[in-house]
DNA sequence: TAAACTGATACTATATTAGTATCAATTAAA
DNA sequence: TTTAATTGATACTAATATAGTATCAGTTTA
């Protein structure tokens, strides 16, 4: 069971890069060179993220990618939501010819339940969060500082 | 994002048909049937279950497979485990040559916290908790019954 | 001994996920 | 004004996971 597909850890990762320069452009080379992204894949992503307004981009030379948003209205549920489709909960466990209520369906009842859970729990984790954790996680141990280091705090 | 595939939700659908009918022994054919599961589909899953000593089985005519468990000791997140596999955390974020520390990777952080509410949650549901939902639901509103009625409540 | 069963396992089909390639259009800078 | 660095759009391939089918051997009861 997978929770997060690699195109959903990819754009957190290159919305993570964006959010920490935010306000300048960055290309789609040099985010997946920097965190090892598959360049093409990562371009695909890119293009998704500005359709759904997350991002903004400028063409040609000494363009790129930027963030206008802010860090903190975009969450992990959007993007699973983006890139994963919305949580579907598998069909009513009795004939459909028969059971035309689905809401008492009690496998699907329970799943909703917890789907809202989930969605609940995703929605407090936002770019903004997870680049402050970020940030205090470098500053606490810049002894084992990462390659991230580097990029989101130059 | 789908949270139970076809396996899981067959097996559940098996189970609670087990569960009702618990200390008899009931055909695959029957449950197939009854229950508009794939029958070959459904075999494998049963076997799989016997494997993980959810069910037991009875080879020959008059054979077929029983619950001897207790029905509240299966919860969906042992489902979950068996036929979707471990919820599977995505990689670091960062590259493994750099960050062997991966308590900081803050995503994974998050995530990890995510699946241990989900599973806690999933683990709440269990068959027997689903079976009497299934109970009540059927009596309280037994005009618009379903085939599952029968089946689980002779 | 025949029919109703499970055990084991191999196979096919379909869908999803992951990754690659290409070409046109745009823009800054040489 | 040409060139190189860039995005936009989209088509393609590869790998993996999910879903479903088929088959044959062995067991048991009637």
């Amino acid at each position: 069971m997978k929770v997060l597909t690699k195109n959903t850890d990819y754009a957190i990762r290159a919305l993570l890069a964006l959010a920490a320069k935010k306000g300048s452009y960055l290309s789609a080379k040099s985010i997946a060179t920097e965190h090892d992204i598959p360049y093409q894949f990562l371009r695909r992503l890119l293009q998704e993220m500005i359709r759904h307004n997350l991002i903004v981009s400028k063409e040609g030379v000494q363009g790129g990618f930027m963030m206008e948003k802010d860090p903190d209205a975009i969450s992990v549920t959007q993007l699973i939501e983006i890139f994963q489709g919305k949580v579907q909960v598998s069909e009513c466990m009795f004939r459909k010819q028969i059971c035309n209520n689905r809401a008492r369906c009690v496998l699907r009842h329970e799943i909703m339940r917890i789907e809202q859970v989930v969605q609940r729990e995703f929605e407090k984790v936002t770019i903004g969060k997870l680049l402050r954790d970020l940030q205090v996680a470098n500053k606490v141990e810049p002894q084992s500082a990462n390659i991230e280091q580097a990029v989101l705090n130059p």
